[in-house]
Order: C-alpha cells, then structure tokens, then sequence
DNA sequence: CCGCCTTTGTGATTAGGCTCACAAGCGCGC
DNA sequence: GCGCGCTTGTGAGCCTAATCACAAAGGCGG
C-alpha cells in the first residue's frame, strides 16, 4: 500500500528511475500513448517487468490493473521524486578536453541541469569563452556559488587536483559532485559524490572479453587434442 | 584456499579490481612501496579492509599475515585477471563533441586501451584528422578491425544512432561495447555493453539532494513552528 | 450486472554482497 | 627457538536486491 510512506527508495530504484524516465518521455513524445504496461516499459528500459512494477510500487505511484500506468502522470511523479521539477545549476571544474566537451553538450539542460560556470586555474585558459560561458579562476568559486546558487560540482581536472577541487567544492556549500577524474576523492558524509570513471569500464569490458576468449581458446585446444589428424 | 579453482570473480569484485591496481600503481611509482596491508590499500580505494582482503582472495593470490601484500605480485595477478597483459585495440564511432575529447584522451593508452580508429558518417568529418588518426566512414568498419584485429567498441553518436551502430559493431564481431549515448542498446547476450551515461549520475545526485534539502526544509519548518516568534 | 481477460501490486523466496569477528599464520625481537 | 603482535583469510550472519508467482482489481463486452 502507498499509504504507509515508506520513505525509503532502494539506491537500485533510484538508478532506474532516470531510466524510465527517457523511455516515458520517448513514448510520449514520439508515440504519442497515453498508457503504457510494465511490460513495454520494461522492454525500452531493458529490464523485466516485475521489477519495474516494484520499482514503481516505491513511488506509491498506481497503475491501473487490467490497463497499465498513464504516461503523463507517471511521469510527473518520476519527475518529481528525482528533484527535476526545480532546475539545478552545475559548475565544471577543469575546462580541458573533457571539460569542453561538457560545456557544450546540449543533452543536460534538458532535464533542469545546466552548466552555469566553468573554472580553471591556467592563465591561458581563464577568460576564455567556451560554450558561451568565460571561464573563471577557480578562487572565484565561492562568489559564484553564492551569485548562481550552484548545487552541483563537476570535476573534470586531472586525477592529481580532484581531491583539492573536491575540498574547494565542499568548502564553498557544494553537497554533490560527480567526478570524472580517475581518483578517488573523500568528502565529509553530508557530501554525494558519484564518479564516472572510463578506465574502469573498459578494465571490466576486458575482463569478461578475456575470460570468454579464454575459455574459447581452452576448448579449441580440446578440440584439437580429440581430433588429433593435423590437415 | 585458492587450490579449489572458483572460477568466478563476483560481478562487484571485479568492478573493484581497476581501483585497487590504481592505487597499487601509485604507491609502487610514487612511494617505492614494496608492500601493502589491506588496511592501506582499502583507504587507498576508498573501500573498508574486510572487503579487500574478499576481493584479493578470489584472486587466489596471497598475502603474508602479519606482513601484507606484496605490490608487485598483486599488481602482476590483478593486470592478469583483468586481461591488461595484452592490449585491446578500440573503435570509436560517433567524432562529435565527445569522441574527439576521448580521442585525444591520453588516460587509456596507460592500461593497454589504444584508439586504433574513429568513424563517423558525415562527410564533413570523414577524412578528418583527430588525434593522430583519420576519420573514416563507418562503412569501413569491417575492414578496419580485421586490419587492426579492433575488440571495444565505443559509441559516441547521438542516441538515435546507437542501436545501428552497436549492430554494425555486433555485426564485425566484436563483442565488447562502451555506451555514450543516452539510450538503451540491445546486443546478443555474448556481447558485453557498459553504459556511461552523465545524465543519469546527475539524476541520481539529484534525488539524494533535493531529498536531504526537503528534510532541511521541514525541519526549518518546524524550528519556526516551535519557536513562533518573528525577529 | 456478471464474468472474463488483462495487468497490477506485493508477499515469499532466492541470490548476491557486505560486514563482522576471529582463528590461523607469519615475522621479528629477544 | 620461542612467544608476541600484526595481518591475513574466511565462515557466519545480515542486509539489499532480484525474481517468482498469484491474488486482487479494474475494464469491457455481452
Ligand atoms: N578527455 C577524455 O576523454 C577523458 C576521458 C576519461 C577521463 N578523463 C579524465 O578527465 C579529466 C580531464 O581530462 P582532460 O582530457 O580534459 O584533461 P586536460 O588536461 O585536457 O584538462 C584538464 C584541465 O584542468 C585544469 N586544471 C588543472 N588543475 C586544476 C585545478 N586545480 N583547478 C581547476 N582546473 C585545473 C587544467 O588547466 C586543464 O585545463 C582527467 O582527470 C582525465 O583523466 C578524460
Ligand atoms: N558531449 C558531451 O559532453 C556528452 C556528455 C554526455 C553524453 N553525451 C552523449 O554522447 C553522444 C555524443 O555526443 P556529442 O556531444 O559528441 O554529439 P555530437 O553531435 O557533437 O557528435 C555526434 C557525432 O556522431 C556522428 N554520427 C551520427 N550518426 C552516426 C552514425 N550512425 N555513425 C557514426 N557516426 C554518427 C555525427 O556525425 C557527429 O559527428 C551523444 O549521444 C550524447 O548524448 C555527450
């Protein structure tokens, strides 16, 4: 029942909510439906479908049995429980490739995130214009925090300042950030970070590729040793 | 005891792995330590001792109580395991914002992930240059990892794009994909698909924010309730 | 208004991972 | 060569998440 507020979303809820979300929003707007079953909404999600319904069973959201979940409000409830109905004002730290890359990307104001300062410490890079915004000296953090009402900070600095960025971060209110440098960063409790980290997935897309050529090559050998008969 | 071959690495520990041989990177190159207690290395990772000394057990490689782990040999079993000793030529399809920003990235080189060719469709990019490499046309894909013997498969189109272009992966034979782009991609299930996905991590941030500031609120709220005295 | 069909919501079960706690093992100093 | 202190390796218990399976509920046609 939705009436005993569990408040209390599982972290692998909430990683699929954004999920749903997209696929919601393909549906409505290039589909045009009005309704969608846990089923569907499964396969766009690539999930099953009694996960979605628990997942969504969390947002005490209801669905209607016999029809399925209505898009529109589904969707503003998804909306609402991520905290995407109020917009959410990101500063980049480290404007390098990376850092250039997501100043300029379009996708994140999308849904209420947008880049509104981007900070350096090179002389060469401050005062740039990169993606419509000048980059600021880093020490200029805090008034523009204050200013802009920044709630997300983005490391994108080599791995060896992440830490220090992370501290100046905390240091001026900062409580999420999400870190893009290989290295990992500590940060009082009060304080999200999330990092995405590429090495780390292509080490793990290694493992498992080396482990099935491994086993691939074992079984080849195998095959070779029963039909001993060179050609 | 590592005699009983379990040949099967928790999902989570190996997503482990690529930090505890950053961190054993660091120490080996930066402090000339010989070796590394799993209390170290845990505050290294980021992670809490138990956990490593489970990791490293799956490994089958050994400690010495009282003493630690030796750097080198766990740097030799972890680059092992996790298939480093060769290296994995990769693929980038989309040259856009992002696939020059990873192009140009010098961070995979280190780890034995080389960027042997970019591919795009337009033809205003095709024949470019980008970091060192010519951009060729996704129709050229099969000759190219043929040639270049290409196992990863990274998409960094826009989302409507990658479906066809993790098939034109599939399609070549390569079993191995990192995700860019904001959607859900479905491969045959012996390929591997990683996704990065920026909006999603800022999402999450944002419910676990705008979750502690809604408690902010409502305890603000009921300080003023309970203190009902204007200044 | 009744019964059938569809799809939800959720209790129960299972699986996977994390943490604790401690015996076993090793080196070192005496 | 012996004991002490340190650190590993791992069983046990706990917690979180995934999956299953089905009763409950709504819509719709007749
Ligand atoms: N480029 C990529 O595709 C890519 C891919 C994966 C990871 N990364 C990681 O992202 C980070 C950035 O990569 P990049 O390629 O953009 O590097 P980059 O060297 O091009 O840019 C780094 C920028 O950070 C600035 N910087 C350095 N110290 C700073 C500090 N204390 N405060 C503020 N700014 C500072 C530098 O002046 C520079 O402009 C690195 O940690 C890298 O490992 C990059
Ligand atoms: N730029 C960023 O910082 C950033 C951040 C997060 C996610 N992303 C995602 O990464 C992807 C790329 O982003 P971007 O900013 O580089 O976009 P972009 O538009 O700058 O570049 C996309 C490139 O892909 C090429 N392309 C399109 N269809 C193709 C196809 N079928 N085969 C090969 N190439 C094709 C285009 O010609 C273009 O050069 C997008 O899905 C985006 O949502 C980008």
């Amino acid at each position: 029942m939705a009436l005993m507020r569990t408040r209390t979303i599982p972290e692998a809820t909430v990683a699929r909510l954004p999920i749903y979300l997209r696929s919601l929003l393909d549906l409505a707007e290039n589909r045009g439906a009005m309704t969608v079953s846990s089923e569907q909404l499964a396969n766009l999600a690539g999930v099953n479908a009694a996960k979605v319904r628990k997942d969504l069973s969390y947002l005490g959201s209801y669905g209607t049995r016999g029809v399925g979940y209505d898009i529109e409000y589904l969707l503003y409830q998804i909306t609402r429980e991520l905290g995407l109905t109020q917009d959410w004002p990101a500063a980049i730290a480290g404007v390098g490739n990376l850092g250039r890359a997501l100043a300029s990307y379009k996708g994140f104001s999308e849904r209420g995130f947008r880049i509104t300062a981007l900070f350096d410490i090179l002389d060469d890079v401050v005062g740039e214009e990169v993606g419509g915004l000048i980059v600021k000296h880093l020490d200029d953090l805090k008034e523009a925090v204050n200013e802009q009402g920044i709630s997300i900070g983005i490391i994108a600095t080599p791995p060896m300042s992440a830490q220090e960025v992370a501290e100046r971060f905390v240091d001026v209110g900062i409580k999420s950030i999400l870190n893009f440098a290989p290295s990992v960063v500590n940060v009082p409790p009060d304080v999200n970070v999330r990092k995405v980290d590429l090495s780390i997935e292509l080490q793990i897309l290694s493992f498992y590729q080396q482990r099935t050529q491994a086993i691939a090559t074992a079984r080849e050998a195998n095959r070779r040793l029963n039909i001993p008969r060179p050609l």
